[in-house]
DNA sequence: CTTGACTCTCCCGCCGCGGGAGGCCGTAGA
DNA sequence: TCTACGGCCTCCCGCGGCGGGAGAGTCAAG
């Protein structure tokens, strides 16, 4: 008969852990002082502590460990279970081999450059969305504002006009890359709440939703140009690709200020 | 100005997040209706919160976010801690591979093997000990019990006659392998409580600690024998390498009933 | 008989929120 | 103007796997 004390050396256990496993069914004192409340232990019990030990080495949690200990799991079970563990180890697995990715990018970026303005890109996993949008053509990269704000009036009116409701912030698309300056290729897009028939100018779709790389810039606007070649960088550096057209989200606009503008910046990406 | 559910729909998180990190002054709102208690974003929060999000993506706590974004932090701690950081993810991502190893290594032993008593191996790491101790040789397989015996009893008396204590329990390294049945070299061990003069026969010294691949056996004596196989086994399937004589710790000895006795078997590994 | 080392129970804390109770606030429709 | 209904508030509990500590009782050696 061991005191708890000379259990917790011999299983290398702290004795606040045996007590907890005691409490929660896992290990049983073999026999306990019904006066005194002293936990008295077997050197029998060890085969189970080490079964224990060996099922939480596996990632079980310790109430899975009693149902497998206490009610007996068969083979198949058992098996079932570990291919769960599998998954799951596999997913923590990418994880933190991502989290590695972008450590090791991060700490290069700082190697590198040392006063460019840093962008903190953030992955979101975002919901496909109903939208109306006005795909537009822009021979100059001059013309932006106005032939992106006569996509814009159009969608409006078109949702106004089937009786719609747009939802805030509005957004654009853009089908060419960022360092595209003539013949740009891009969408006025404004979600809303509800299927409206569509027209000639003004497609209704539902947006792919899926994993992003975003950023937000706020502030000097010349500093604006820089975003997407950061939020570019990011994604090769952290081994991702782009898979679509990019975002961007104008949460805040005013063209008078555009220091004052507040734009969101989203690249669909996936691994490798 | 946003009340925190529209925050929250542009952020992507959830309003109870966005009240915790407010709580923790990691986002404050940019003004609270001190009769209401409602809280009022700005968008220009954004840019804030997203470096916020792309901390806490690197594996940041809340805490050392708040004070990153708080306190301000030079590049040069930024490196460091990051450089921990990579750290911390770099020895969870080896013991996920572990933990994934383990799991597929349990598996295939179900595919396998259905109805072979199956041990459980833990990894445990073992301190350093004094000890007190005897090597022999031993010519054929039967003489190990007399042989042994005899070994423990000269390091006994060695212990007491220099007034030293044996602390329980005692041990045997074998550094033959386990499949060696004539010509075996075996030690007697004896962990002692302090330092010991050395006789011809019985040496005193620090035994190394490490990590071990340990299994207990308690029952049926004839499956000891399966305890050293299924060791090894485990030991090529995870991945690990012996690195040392292996240890037989006679938790609990009792020479007519085999039966009864308790005994854990260590192998000392390293990975790859 | 006295130490001092163990042991007991009970309760709080960790981290990053989620769930829910109980109550106030704001807006849209009848 | 009343009434819903949904949004917002604070406060408290829970998770998992223990660790730390208080306050009190127990055990073995000198």
């Amino acid at each position: 008969m061991l005191k708890i004390g000379d259990f917790a050396r011999l299983s290398q256990l702290p004795v606040k852990t045996l007590r907890y496993y005691d409490d929660l069914g896992l290990i049983t004192p073999a026999r306990v002082d019904s006066f005194t409340g002293y936990r008295y232990y077997s050197v029998e019990q060890l085969p189970r502590l080490n079964r224990l030990l060996a099922l939480k080495d596996l990632g079980f949690s310790l109430e899975q460990i009693a149902r497998i200990l206490n009610e007996g799991v068969t083979h198949e079970q058992l098996r079932g279970m570990l291919t769960l563990k599998r998954a799951e180890a596999e997913h923590r697995l990418k994880e933190d081999q991502g989290r590695m990715a972008r450590i090791e990018a991060r700490l290069r970026d700082i190697e590198l450059e040392d006063n460019l303005p840093e962008y903190d890109v953030a992955l979101k996993t975002i919901q496909p969305m109903l939208i109306a949008a006005c795909r537009i053509h822009i021979p100059k990269n001059d013309m932006v504002p106005a032939l992106l704000g006569t996509a814009y009036a159009q969608t409006y009116d078109h949702i106004r006009a089937h009786g719609g409701k747009d939802l805030e912030p509005c957004m654009a698309l853009w089908h060419t890359t960022a360092d595209t300056y003539t013949d740009e290729d891009a969408e006025a897009v404004v979600p809303i709440n509800r299927l409206l028939p569509e027209s000639d100018r003004v497609k209704v779709y539902e947006l792919a939703g899926g994993t992003f790389a975003c950023a937000v810039h706020h502030g000097d606007f010349a500093e604006f140009t820089q975003l997407h070649p950061a939020l570019l960088r990011w994604i090769e550096a952290n081994g991702y690709r782009i898979i679509g057209p990019s975002r961007e989200i104008y949460i805040r606009h005013d063209a008078e200020q555009p220091g004052n503008s507040v734009t969101e910046v989203q690249y669909p990406v996936e691994k490798e």
